[in-house]
DNA sequence: CGTCCGCTTGACTCAGATCAAACTTGGTGG
DNA sequence: CCACCAAGTTTGATCTGAGTCAAGCGGACG
């Protein structure tokens, strides 16, 4: 794989210019915990490596996920509203993260109406394309439910990390591509590389 | 089933103070459209009653389901920040709906900061669900789907309309439901009632 | 040059969709 | 008040398509 441009810090541009004073660097090995359920609230979390996985407890104490968040996304914003985290949150892989205090945001939220504004683009972005992947799950049929990942241009890296991101197995893709490649909707680009129409 | 509460408009909290010179009630008939792609955006949008289906147009021409917005949502937040809808909005069933200026928000959350923070509440609170949606969706057996929908609440109807969100037939969600008793993991309070453990 | 990993395809299995039907409940109208 | 109807609830039988297991291929990289 080639190494694209300087990955450098993908931080979203609406927490670029927060006071370092206001961000903690932090690293965690694979099974570490980053917060429990009920701890104190301390902030939001930006996933520079790794994955974390927020986990809450039902009533009988089985473990149920609640989100596993990956490199390059943000996580916890409604802690911010919370005194308590509700679930908690473990890395599943050895993962850095950036810590954004959440006093500080709160402040920041109500002195710059442009900070606030930033946020809720972010937000509601994140929202579009998550109401998005839900439609995409929704689809039953395989060729259909990758017809439409690639449509909403999921195909980024790897098949199989597209497989993971639709929950079907690499296997179920490829026959899937195949049969749109053969019913002329897909057109192969190259060895695991395909684009519609 | 008892009517409750007077059901009254169920606006979110943080639209109840919106003047009424900012808002629109809409009634629209199955079919009719309540936006295109590529026109001008004029507000966002809350669902008193009925369905408003999200469709965006691919490069070939093939309509790609974005969302399906249902009654108590608020959809096309992202429009405040895009001076044309980007998808078509269409009633699947004949639906009322109230639209909220896209100046006056934007005006609002510039000058009111705790309006801004109210709307970033209501986004995170949002983004919270879809994830947790997302999660349970990525569960493949039947049964272990059905169980983490009980554990996130989301029987609050019929069973017909728990399938229909997580996307089983309601047959393969009631053999799940007969299944996960018999494992006393869910208890059956009534017809068509369960609850876990 | 060999190993690793992603890609690709085949054979078989099984879980959930589909089709079908009985039953329970609530409401409606004669 | 009762017959009837509509909609949700259950359960059974069958079918199909995605999962699983297995194996060969090709490129990248040390």
């Amino acid at each position: 794989m080639i190494s694209i441009i300087s990955e450098k810090n993908m931080l979203p541009d609406l927490f670029q210019a927060t006071p370092t004073n206001a961000m903690r660097h932090l690293s965690l090995e694979k099974g570490q915990h980053l917060f429990h359920q009920d701890q104190k609230t301390g902030g939001l979390f930006y996933v520079e490596e790794g994955y974390i996985e927020l986990r809450r407890a039902t009533q009988t104490g089985e473990l149920l996920l609640v989100h596993n968040a990956v490199k390059g996304e943000t996580f916890a914003e409604a802690s911010l509203f919370s005194d308590f985290y509700h679930c908690d949150a473990v890395a599943t892989g050895d993962s850095t993260l950036i810590e954004i205090d959440r006093k500080h945001v709160l402040e920041h939220l109500q002195n710059d109406p442009n900070f606030a504004i930033a946020m809720i683009k972010h937000l509601a972005r994140q929202n579009q394309v998550y109401r998005s992947k839900l439609e995409i799950m929704a689809i039953k049929s395989a060729p259909e439910r990758v017809f439409s990942a690639l449509s909403d241009d999921m195909l980024k890296g790897d098949v199989i990390a597209l497989a993971a991101e639709i929950s079907l197995t690499h296997e179920a893709v490829y026959r899937s591509l195949r049969k749109l490649v053969k019913q002329g909707r897909v057109v192969q680009t190259g060895r695991g590389k395909y684009s519609i129409k």
